[in-house]
DNA sequence: AGCGGCTCCCTT
DNA sequence: AGGGAGCCGCTC
C-alpha cells in the first residue's frame, strides 16, 4: 500500500472529546481505509450504522466502522466534514464488519471494495416509499347517490368492501375494470387515499411440515446436520453423496432445524444451478419459496430482497456467490451446494472464492456450514483428511436407482467418419435409446457451431482483433463471436488475407454442429440445445427443462450447463463427445475438474427406475480420469492427485497467488512486469515464477503478463505480497491484479 | 467510483 | 493563444 500521507499535528482537544466528535466511516470505494467525519451534534452513532456523508462534491452512503487500533494517524480535525444523517437501514452486524475486514485482508483488496459488495443496493438504504392505496371514503354511501354508479364502479366498491385498502392497479385487476374507473371514483370522492407500507412478498417457510421418507443413510446424515443447526457453533461438514443420493432433501432438514431455532439460512449455489427444479423441491418441503438472490433480479426485486434480509424477514436465501455478502442479522446456517464448482470463484473486482469465504463467514458468525457435492474438491477432501472438516457419506442412490454403467470409447480404435463426431458405439446407443422411448443427453463443452474457421486456400484463421483467440462460428445467430471480449462480426465474404471468396471451412465441432449430425442420423429425434447462448436467464432455462420433463424432447445437447442438478427420470443415456477437452493446457486442476464435470454429467443418466448408460469418447482411454470414471473409484483418483500436488508443493499443500499485469500498451506492460519481477520477494519458502506473457496474451485489447507466487502452506502469503506490491504505482494504463488461490491460469 | 485539474496536441 | 480529450490523483 502507498505510504500514508503525513498528517498535520494532532488536534489539541482532549482525546475523549475527539473520540466522541469523530466517527470513522467506511465508504464503498476502493480506498485505503475508513475516512473520519464529524458527528453532527446530538446524533448518537454506533459502529455498523449506515450514514450519508459528503465526499468531494457528492454524497454517498457508508458504514460507521469500528475504532482503529492504537497508533493509526488521524486526519486533522480541521479537515473533517459533518455526517449528514443516519440512514434508516438496519446497522451492519459486528460479525459482518469483521467479515468485510477479513476478506479485504485475505484478498489484498481495499475494505471499501468489499463493503461495496455488502452495500450493493444503495436504494435499499433509504426508507421504503410508502405506496398509495385506496379505501372507501367514509361518506361513500352518501356520495354514491350523487354520482352515476356504473356496473364497473359498483364492482370496485364491492371489491373494496371485501378487503383492506389496496393500490389502484391491484383494485382494478380484482374488480376486472380498467385503472381509469378507479381514478374516476377517486376524483368523485368515493375513494380515500391512504398510505401503507408495501406488502412483503416473501412467505415464511414452514419448518413444521414433515420431512420426506429417508433411507437409513439419509436419516443419519440429516440427524447429524439438524443437530448442528439446532445447537449452533462453528463446524464444517462435507455432505458427500453420489449423484442422485437425495443430498438436497438431507440438507433441507438442517435448514428446517435452523429455522426452528429462529435463525436465518443462506444456501449458496452455482448461478446456473438455481433452477426451477430446486425451488420446487424447496417449496414442496416448506410450503413457500425461499428468497432468491442472483444477477437476474430486477432493481425492485433486489431492493426488496436486500431489505428483507437486513430486517430478518427473509428467513432462507438461496443465491449465487454474491449472496454471501448479504447483511443477515441472525444467520444460523450456511449451505454451499456443489461446493467443488469453479464458478464460486469470482474473477473480477474483488477476487475471492465464495466457498472458502463462506467457511470464513461461518467461523466468524460461530455457526455450522455444510459443503455439499458428489465430487468434492481436493481442497475439501484434504481438510476432511486433516480432521478440520467432518464428513457425512451417502454412498447409494435414492429410491433404489443404480449408478449408470460407464463405457469408455477409444476414439483411436472406433473413430467416426471425417467431419463427424459420434462414434459408432454412441450412435448405436442413441438409436437404442430413442427406440425404447427414452431420452438422451450429449455433452460437449463448446458453444456455437465450430471453434475455428479457416481459409481453404491460404490457411488463414479468423481470429479476434482484440484477443489472442479464434472467432467461434455461431450459425444460430449467423455471426462470428469472440468468447473472451464479446465481439461479434459477420462472416466475411472473402478471406481477409488472400481475398479468395467463399473459402472458409469450419473446423471442429460445437454443440450446434453436433445437432446437425444428430439430425442427419435420426431425423425424427427432437433435440434442444442447452447453452448460455440459447437459454438466457432462468426463465428460459426453466422452460427448456419443462419441455424435457414433458417428453417434448428426445435429446438434450449442451455444454456444462447440462451437468448441474437436473433430474430427468427418462434420461437413460449420456454421451460425452470429447472427454479430453479440459485436459489440455497443463492447468493445475485440469484432471480434477475434468473428473468432476464428467462424473456430474454421467450422474444425469438413470436417476429413476430405468438404468443409465454413459459413453465417454476419448483419445486417452488410459488417462487416470477415465479409469476413475469407469471404476467409480473416485477416492483413489483423488489420492493420486493429492500425492502429485503434495510432491510439487501445490495447493492444497502449498499456497499460490497470481499477479496479472495488463494494459493497452505492450511495452508499458512488459516494463511493469519486469520491474515487478526484479522487486519480487526473496525469502525461504517463497518462490516467484515469471514474469511471462499470459497464455491469453491479449484480451479486449489489453496485453497481459503474469507472475506466480508459490509459498509454503505454513507461510502467510499476504504480508510479503503487500510489502512487494504496496509501493508499486502503475502508470500508463497498466493495472496490477492480485489473485489469491488462483483457479484460472490463462 | 466520480470530479477537477493537468497536460498535450490540434486548431486558428 | 484557445480549447477539447484523455490521465492522474484526491476525496475525511
Amino acid at each position: 500500500m502507498p505510504a500514508r500521507r503525513a498528517s498535520s499535528a494532532p488536534a489539541a482537544a482532549p482525546p475523549e472529546a475527539r473520540a466522541r466528535a469523530r466517527v470513522r466511516v467506511l465508504l464503498p470505494l476502493p480506498l485505503e481505509g475508513p475516512y473520519d467525519y464529524r458527528r453532527a451534534s446530538g446524533e448518537a452513532l454506533a459502529a455498523g450504522d449506515i450514514v450519508l456523508v459528503p465526499l468531494g462534491g457528492r454524497e454517498l452512503a457508508g458504514c460507521v466502522w469500528d475504532e482503529a487500533d492504537e497508533g493509526v494517524e488521524e486526519v486533522a480535525a480541521a479537515r473533517l466534514r459533518d455526517v449528514r444523517r443516519r440512514l434508516p437501514a438496519p446497522p451492519l452486524p459486528e460479525a459482518l464488519r469483521r467479515f468485510v475486514n477479513w476478506v479485504a485482508g485475505y484478498t489484498l483488496s481495499a475494505p471499501g471494495a468489499v463493503l461495496k459488495m455488502v452495500l450493493s443496493v444503495p436504494d435499499a438504504l433509504e426508507a421504503e416509499r410508502p405506496i398509495t392505496a385506496y379505501a372507501a371514503a367514509e361518506d361513500a354511501a352518501a356520495k354514491g347517490r350523487a354520482v352515476r354508479m356504473t356496473a364497473a364502479r359498483s364492482r370496485v366498491m364491492a371489491a373494496l368492501a371485501a378487503g383492506p385498502p389496496r393500490a389502484a392497479s391491484e383494485l382494478a385487476r380484482e374488480a376486472g375494470v380498467s385503472p381509469g374507473v378507479v381514478a374516476g371514483l377517486a376524483r368523485a370522492g368515493l375513494l380515500q387515499a391512504v398510505t401503507v407500507a408495501p406488502p412483503l412478498p416473501f412467505a415464511r417457510p414452514d419448518w413444521r411440515r414433515p420431512a420426506p421418507r429417508f433411507s437409513p443413510d439419509q436419516a443419519a446424515a440429516a440427524a447429524d446436520l439438524a443437530a448442528k443447526a439446532r445447537d449452533g457453533g462453528f463446524s464444517v461438514t462435507l455432505l458427500d453423496g453420489v449423484t442422485g443420493a437425495g443430498k438436497t432433501e438431507v440438507y433441507l432438514d438442517a435448514v428446517a432445524a435452523a429455522l426452528r431455532a429462529g435463525r436465518q439460512v443462506l444456501v449458496l449455489v452455482p448461478e446456473i444451478a438455481l433452477t426451477a427444479q430446486w425451488l420446487g423441491r424447496f417449496e414442496a418441503r416448506f410450503g413457500a419459496v425461499p428468497v432468491e438472490w442472483h444477477s437476474d433480479l430486477t432493481p425492485a426485486q433486489r431492493r426488496l430482497a436486500w431489505r428483507a434480509v437486513a430486517e430478518g424477514k427473509a428467513r432462507v436465501v438461496v443465491g449465487a456467490r454474491s449472496a454471501l455478502f448479504l447483511p443477515f442479522p441472525e444467520l444460523g446456517l450456511v449451505v454451499v451446494d456443489e461446493e467443488h464448482d469453479a464458478s464460486f470463484k469470482q474473477e473480477d473486482g474483488v477476487v475471492y472464492h465464495a466457498r472458502d469465504m463462506a467457511v470464513v463467514r461461518a467461523r466468524i458468525e460461530g455457526i455450522p456450514i455444510v459443503l455439499v457435492t458428489a465430487t468434492p474438491s481436493l481442497e475439501t477432501v484434504t481438510n476432511v483428511a486433516a480432521g478440520r472438516y467432518q464428513c457425512l457419506r451417502l454412498p447409494e442412490r435414492h429410491g433404489g436407482a443404480r449408478l449408470p454403467d460407464i463405457h469408455v470409447v477409444d476414439m483411436r480404435a472406433d473413430p467416426p467418419p471425417r467431419q463427424h463426431w459420434l462414434s459408432p458405439a454412441l450412435r448405436a446407443a442413441l438409436g437404442e435409446t430413442f427406440e425404447a422411448g427414452e431420452q438422451a443427453m450429449l455433452f460437449l463443452n463448446r458453444r456455437g457451431y465450430a471453434p475455428l474457421t479457416l481459409c481453404r486456400r491460404c490457411g488463414h484463421r479468423l481470429d479476434c482483433p482484440n484477443c489472442t483467440a479464434w472467432l467461434v462460428q455461431h450459425r444460430s445467430r449467423g455471426r462470428l463471436l469472440c468468447h473472451h471480449c464479446g465481439l461479434t462480426t459477420a462472416l466475411p465474404e472473402a478471406c481477409p488475407r488472400c481475398g479468395e471468396a467463399d473459402s472458409f471451412a469450419a473446423c471442429g465441432p460445437g454443440v450446434e454442429r453436433l445437432g446437425e449430425e444428430v439430425s442427419a442420423l435420426f431425423p425424427d429425434a427432437r433435440y434442444g440445445i442447452m447453452t448460455s447462448d440459447t437459454l438466457t436467464g432462468p426463465k428460459a432455462a426453466a422452460g427448456f427443462v419443462r419441455r424435457v420433463e414433458r417428453r417434448e424432447l428426445d435429446l438434450v445437447i449442451g455444454t456444462q450447463m447440462v451437468a448441474k442438478g437436473h433430474h430427468f427420470p427418462l434420461l437413460t443415456l449420456v454421451g460425452v463427445i470429447d472427454a479430453d477437452l479440459g485436459l489440455a493446457g497443463g492447468d493445475l486442476r485440469a484432471a480434477e475438474r475434468t473428473y468432476q464435470l464428467l462424473a456430474q454429467v454421467s450422474g444425469r443418466a438413470g436417476r429413476a427406475q430405468r438404468p443409465g448408460r454413459v459413453f465417454v469418447q476419448t483419445y486417452m482411454p488410459e488417462h487416470p480420469v477415465m479409469g476413475a470414471l469407469v471404476s467409480g473409484d473416485r477416492d483413489r483418483f483423488l489420492e493420486a492427485e493429492a500425492a502429485a500436488r503434495r510432491a510439487q508443493g501445490m495447493p492444497p499443500f502449498g499456497r499460490l497467488a497470481a499477479v496479472i499485469v495488463s494494459g493497452p500498451k505492450e511495452g508499458a506492460v512488459i516494463a511493469a512486469a519486469r520491474a515487478l519481477g526484479r522487486g519480487a520477494p526473496r525469502a525461504p519458502g517463497i518462490e516467484v515464477l515469471g514474469p511471462a506473457p499470459a497464455p491469453l496474451a491479449r484480451v479486449g485489447g489489453r496485453y497481459r503478463w503474469r507472475l506466480l507466487v508459490k509459498a509454503r502452506k505454513t507461510l502467510d502469503i499476504q504480508t510479503p505480497l503487500r510489502r512487494w506490491l504496496g509501493p508499486v504505482t502503475a502508470k500508463g494504463g497498466v493495472r496490477i491484479k492480485v489473485d489469491i488461490d488462483p483457479y484460472s491460469f490463462l
